[in-house]
DNA sequence: AGTTAGTATGTTATATTATTTCAATAGGAG
DNA sequence: CTCCTATTGAAATAATATAACATACTAACT
């Protein structure tokens, strides 16, 4: 119900259009801040990203920065997802091929997700402690861990009473 | 030194022939519990994922067994690796695109794979409760994990060692 | 304002990864 | 042997991603 929780944020109903709207401002601010470029393009596939709380292929961003009016080849949404991946506004769902806003934008964290596989919602986790247990086994082969993906398939509250 | 520990196979030396024979002799008597057909062309691609403790693409895979007097097409290797990802006897590595053999293969488990930047070596481990921690986030919100994929990027010891 | 260095975009082509489709063949159950 | 299913052969194409090079914009300095 409420916007505290950052887990589950996706799977809540909320004021979708201030959720974006907050998100956005952030953005800018952010980018100011650090005198990053948030270009037309690259404004743009991030609203596309936060309209929905679904992954996005690049050619569906592709697709709607056409519809937007915006040049239509492919590194123009590949250019755009990676500034914003490497900026911490999205991420990449590697078994998806598709990118999601970020949560917690601009702040450099380790997210895990869960991806629901029967309505593609993708919600952003902090995951904790699940580095820490890596860490251990990592540590003991004397592996230094630099980035950790985590990313849960399965059924979403939503689409679990619909299947019953 | 030893192999009793999965965590750090791959990191360690160990006799790489008896590691894959004693691999393919498992392979073989568990598919023939489950009357699974380990066919030439499934029979093949193990070994060749056997040979490494590295991930190979699917057309690394593909050119490797043209040398072997296969039939090149991409169909042949996907299918056979599906065979092998679909019981156990690999996974996916989703960040490269790429297969690996399963360390501990024949079972349902749900493994966490330490990835190297460096030489590409990938090390399966079992995530334990990393899985768990995530539980408790996905109870929160009512999602019903399914499947879980942990990789972690970084560096392994030989080349952080190289590397200083 | 003019110059320059760095960043971003336009554009074309191509590389890489993966699937679809349908025909042919082989293996096992009755 | 015959039917059924699983597997393979073969050609085409879909989906995802990058390379390469030209052009344009931005900001900082002079």
């Amino acid at each position: 119900m409420s916007e505290e929780n950052p887990v589950s944020i996706a799977f809540e109903q909320h004021n979708h259009d201030a959720c974006l709207n907050k998100a956005m401002l952030n953005a800018e601010e952010h980018c100011h801040k650090r005198k990053l470029q948030l270009t037309p393009a690259r404004r743009k596939v991030l609203e596309l990203l936060l309209q929905e709380h679904r992954a996005l292929g690049a050619y569906d961003i592709l697709d709607l920065l056409r519809e937007a009016g915006f040049n239509s080849q492919p590194p123009v949404a590949y250019r755009a997802l990676d500034f914003l991946v490497e900026n911490g506004f999205a991420h990449k769902i590697e078994r998806l091929n598709a990118f999601v806003a970020c949560a917690l934008p601009g702040t450099v964290h380790s997210p895990a997700f869960m991806i629901c596989r029967q309505c593609d919602i993708v919600a952003e986790m902090q995951s904790s402690s699940s580095d820490f247990d890596l860490s251990a086994n990592a540590d003991a082969s004397g592996f230094k861990i630099e980035q950790t993906i985590v990313e849960a398939k399965g059924l979403c509250q939503s689409c679990a009473e619909i299947e019953n």
